[in-house]
RNA sequence: GGGCGAAUAGCUCAGCGGUUCAGAGCGCCUGCCUUACACGCAGGAUGUCGGGGGUUCGAAUCCCUCUUCGCCCACCA
């Protein structure tokens, strides 16, 4: 083995061996376990919230593999309707071609072509974090038995009257050309202007004042709206405006949604172009007028109803058009006044377009009948959200939920199975011979028929992954077996989109809930607590802190395809100063143990580069021990043949592996990875590096030791490094892999990887505690004796030959002497009982309990300052302690309402400490004098 | 407007059904290349646990309130 652990050709042997050998694949005997993926987007590649869910997924997956449950990681991609239409449609605009040059079928097929080269990125990069899917079980949403899924679906809730078209006002983005669903709007306040507008009235001198955030929209008002109760506009109630620009003849109503404390309480009805006026206008019977085309530009040709509009503003953009509406204002004395005023401003989530709301057929979702079966799941506990809190959220947005708009106006996705004929009857069928039967009993005969053009929202299909993936509509053996699964992972950013959506269909199509629990990860940040985003610069690839990257490729990576070319300069210096010599490479399992031990409960995670380079060195301390244990047992008997002779380090380091093991388990079902990654390390380096593995050299590496003890301590550094490895496997594979396979035969396991083998059990672990209580004595005089060296400065090289100790009970003193080479060796110290020889005025001194130790320091260390210095700080925190536990030994309440055990164990601790103060202080004396 | 989080050592975070709970990593200081590991070893320093109030024998931990920061939903044109 090398002096450095060296993960990269580690990392890819391994996991190619594990991917041939079928280990991935469901086996076990025992229950299903089953998790599917967040299907990632499949032209996408994998950021650090990938890497931090698929850790976590990976690490559930394995953890139940090893417990041999029969266990499923499903993977799979998405097709990601809109971002990967634009990805396409942006590369063939840098060849200057547009999707409508190459037209619908080849536009498709060139999206396919595409996918099939540039989808293998993501399953690359999930390998290399070594995520232990089911690759033989890999799906993409727009597979044929997904698409399958998805008709079979949207039939049954059409036939249901679920799912319904309809003209309304959607969300429409006119750049992208489609309508979107209200959770892919982002409305953030944005500066801009209230204009206040004259509307004169249309039968006598006056006029009402309107104020608006978008004065363009006035060619399109059919009413002005106040509040009933405001007394300013009663009487104007029922009369009419002439609405200036148009000329058109519109009422002023009354309607309680009118604040009249905001701008001037009258309000500009324009029903085609706003939701809110959209409601008022249904409720007034007011016509509707779309005076907005595809682009948001205002209508070139003209219908009857809007003939009013000027030819001058015809076809204008409606920014253009805006200015020139303000102009016409002013020029007829119209225009009241302008106010600066920030408003929230909806855009499109993907493409950051200005949305328009728009008159257009879509289909809908209906949704609150599959909603409220939904609710209760999560209510009486089928599904439960870890953290709790997060049922909050899901239940707030589920009894406010909308009708789901599912149709797009794109090219990429599930074409809709609806089919017109020429009356516009429409019918609905798996297919297109369906449909065709359906129309001929309508009409008696055969009618040419044309299929809706439009495609489903991606969410459609995501929303039934859980069970499409297993094979559903078919009844197949992998759905009965994995469905519901265990557990889904995912972040709460898309709680709406997703989760929610999954439980109403899982429950309406597959019978039941589609996971027992969600897991919702936090969101990774960068270390100042900011979004990672391409446009910010502050990405940092997964894959580039497993290999590493110089600082140039990565400059160059975070500045190159940036939508805002300006910011290049500043993200190339702040890369520059964060990473001057770019990132070394930390290999997967300390990327993983990272991603583990930052999983807490919380929202958000600044992602810290120093973790990492820790978590590295723990890989290599882990390596390191390794190494030692092999070199102390390789090719010797490790208590195969002949009596084994456990020493009482032996016997305390299984009950501190026990210890660990419990609090792992544990923590693992209740998903605090971080809480079992720091088990791990604290066992691992604090107690099976710090101090078994020097309790161990003592034995094997001393000539008077008896073979059967030297037996006894390899069998159990070999099976106490076994069983660590598997314990730490879920969290770091590779490693762990690489040095059971080399350990195990040594421990008396046989097999071809650690993968399959049983994840420890506490019980599995025999422990004597009563043997392991006397490490406890020993670990304390050591770091006594070492406190007393570090604080007097006496060089590790400089033995201790002379130290004496008094007041020892019969069993402190046995312990001693047994174990005199611990201390020889972990301390470079001699212990003997107290004598004459000792001189107390001049040696450091400690309390162990009543047991005195002495350290003379005369030719050691004669300036005596520093000692007491370090007896006065010690002196110091017990005085502390001591008032602190009197004080409450003072409250006659505290004696009185305090458990029994807590009084005695403060009288305890009282008592302790006025042994300790008492030996301190005539310690203290005694160098005082000297000086 | 409604809902939800967060505030603990210089930095990133645990601890939050109450009495050795004031912790970890990184950073810092002092010694050490002691044959597993300098990606290391040994020793050490560091915080009125955001402010105020309350409950209690006892509160970082429970309740109220304030301040600051963040997120989600709704959106008064």
């Amino acid at each position: 083995m090398d002096k450095v652990y060296a993960p990269r050709e580690i990392e890819a042997r391994l996991y190619q061996r594990w991917e041939a050998s079928g280990s991935f694949a469901p086996s076990g005997h025992g229950p299903p376990y089953s998790i599917v993926i967040p299907p990632p987007n499949v032209t996408g590649t994998l950021h650090m919230g990938h890497a931090f869910q698929h850790t976590l997924m990976d690490a559930l997956t394995r953890l139940h593999r090893m417990d041999g449950d029969n266990t499923l990681w499903q993977p799979g991609t998405d097709h990601a309707g809109i971002a990967t239409q634009m990805v396409v449609e942006r590369q063939l605009a840098a060849e200057g071609r547009s999707r409508h040059d190459l037209g619908r079928d080849a536009f498709v097929a060139h999206v396919w072509k595409w996918k099939e080269e540039s989808g293998g990125t993501i399953s690359r990069q999930m390998r290399r974090l070594g995520a232990s899917v089911d690759w033989s079980r890999d799906r993409f949403t727009m597979d044929e038995g997904m698409s399958a899924a998805v008709t079979e679906v949207f039939v049954q809730l059409h036939a249901e009257g679920l799912i319904y078209r309809g003209q309304r006002l959607v969300n429409w983005d006119p750049v992208l050309h489609t309508a979107l669903s209200d959770l892919e709007v982002i409305a953030e306040p944005e500066p801009g202007h209230l204009w206040h507008l004259r509307y004169p009235l249309a039968d006598g001198p006056g006029h009402v004042v309107v104020a608006t955030t978008r004065p363009e929209t006035m060619l399109g008002d059919t009413a002005v709206a106040v509040n009933p109760a405001d007394e300013r506009y009663q009487s104007l109630v029922g009369r009419q405006l002439r609405l200036p620009v148009t000329g058109r003849l519109i009422p002023v109503i009354a309607d309680d949604y009118v604040d009249a404390a905001f701008g001037s309480g009258a309000l500009k009805v324009t029903p085609g172009h706003d939701f809110n006026d959209y409601e008022v206008g249904r409720r007034h019977n007011l016509p509707t007028l779309n005076i907005f085309d595809r682009d948001a530009r205002i209508v070139a040709d003209v219908a009857a109803d809007l003939a009013a509009i000027p030819a001058e503003l015809r076809g204008l953009d409606r920014f253009t058009a805006r200015k020139r509406v303000v102009a016409l204002f002013e020029a007829q004395g119209l225009l009241d006044k302008v106010e600066p005023h920030s408003s929230p401003v909806p855009r499109g989530d993907r493409s950051e377009a200005v949305l328009e709301p728009w008159l257009t057929d879509q289909w809908y979702v209906r949704i609150a009948p599959l909603a409220e079966p939904a609710i209760r799941a999560v209510e009486d506990g089928r599904t439960r959200f870890v953290p709790e809190s997060w049922a909050k959220t899901y239940f707030q947005w589920m009894h406010n939920i909308q009708d789901w708009c599912i149709s797009r106006q794109l090219w990429w996705g599930h074409r809709i199975p609806a089919w017109y004929d020429d009356d516009g009857n429409i019918f609905v069928a798996a297919n297109a011979e369906a449909a065709r039967k359906q129309a001929h009993r309508h009409h008696g005969r055969d009618v040419p028929l044309r299929q809706d053009e439009d495609v489903l929202d991606t969410w459609f299909s995501s929303a039934l992954w859980p069970f499409s993936t297993l094979g559903w509509p078919a009844q197949t053996p992998e759905l009965k077996t994995f469905y519901p699964t265990a557990v889904l992972v995912t972040g709460f950013d898309i709680i709406f989109f997703w989760v929610a959506r999954m439980i109403m269909m899982g429950l309406k199509f597959a019978g039941d809930v589609p996971f027992r629990e969600v897991y919702i990860t936090a969101l990774i940040r960068d270390e100042h607590g900011d979004k990672m985003s391409k446009s910010k610069g502050n990405i940092i690839d997964p894959i580039d802190l497993i290999d590493g990257i110089a600082l140039e490729p990565l400059i160059a990576k975070r500045t190159s395809g940036l939508m805002q070319p300006h910011l290049r300069n500043s993200i190339e210096k702040s890369t520059r100063k964060q990473f001057p010599n770019g990132i070394p490479a930390f290999g997967t399992d300390a990327l993983r143990f990272t991603l583990a031990a930052l999983a807490s409960g919380g929202r958000d995670i600044r992602f810290d580069l120093g973790r990492v380079e820790g978590y590295r060195n723990f890989c290599n301390k882990i390596w390191n021990a390794a190494r030692y244990v092999l070199m102390m047992t390789e090719g010797k008997d490790c208590g195969a043949s002949g009596e084994c002779e456990f020493s009482a380090a032996d016997w305390w380091i299984r009950g501190r592996l026990q210890q660990a093991i419990t609090t792992a388990r544990e923590s693992l079902a209740s998903y605090r990875f971080d809480l079992a990654a720091a088990a791990l390390y604290e066992f691992t380096w604090y107690e099976f590096c710090d101090w078994y593995l020097e309790f161990t050299k003592p034995v094997l590496q001393s000539p008077d030791a008896t073979a059967a003890a030297q037996r006894g301590t390899r069998r159990t550094l070999v099976e106490v490094l076994e069983a660590l490895l598997r314990l730490m496997h879920p969290l770091m594979p590779f490693i762990t892999e690489e040095i059971w396979l080399q350990i195990a035969p040594l421990a008396g396991k046989a097999g071809a990887t650690i993968m399959k083998q049983p994840f420890p059990r506490a019980a599995d672990f025999s422990f004597d505690a009563a043997r392991a209580r006397d490490i406890e004595l020993i670990k304390e005089l050591i770091l006594k004796l070492r406190n007393i060296r570090g604080e007097n400065d006496i060089p590790a090289s400089r033995r201790l030959e002379q130290v004496f100790f008094r007041n020892a009970s019969a069993e402190q003193l046995a312990t001693i002497q047994a174990h005199a080479r611990y201390f020889d060796r972990l301390a470079s110290a001699r212990l003997q009982p107290f004598d004459a020889s000792c001189d107390v005025d001049t040696a450091a001194s400690a309390l162990v309990g009543t047991l005195e130790l002495y350290v003379p320091l005369r030719g050691l260390k004669d300036d005596l300052a520093a000692e007491s210095a370090r007896v006065a700080k010690l002196q110091e925190r017990a005085r502390k302690e001591l008032e602190a536990v009197e004080g409450r030994l003072a409250n006659p309440e505290f004696v009185r309402n305090a458990p029994p055990a807590v009084t005695a164990k403060a009288r305890e601790r009282a008592r302790e400490l006025e042994r300790e103060l008492t030996q301190l202080a005539s310690q203290l004396q005694r160098l005082e004098k000297l000086r």
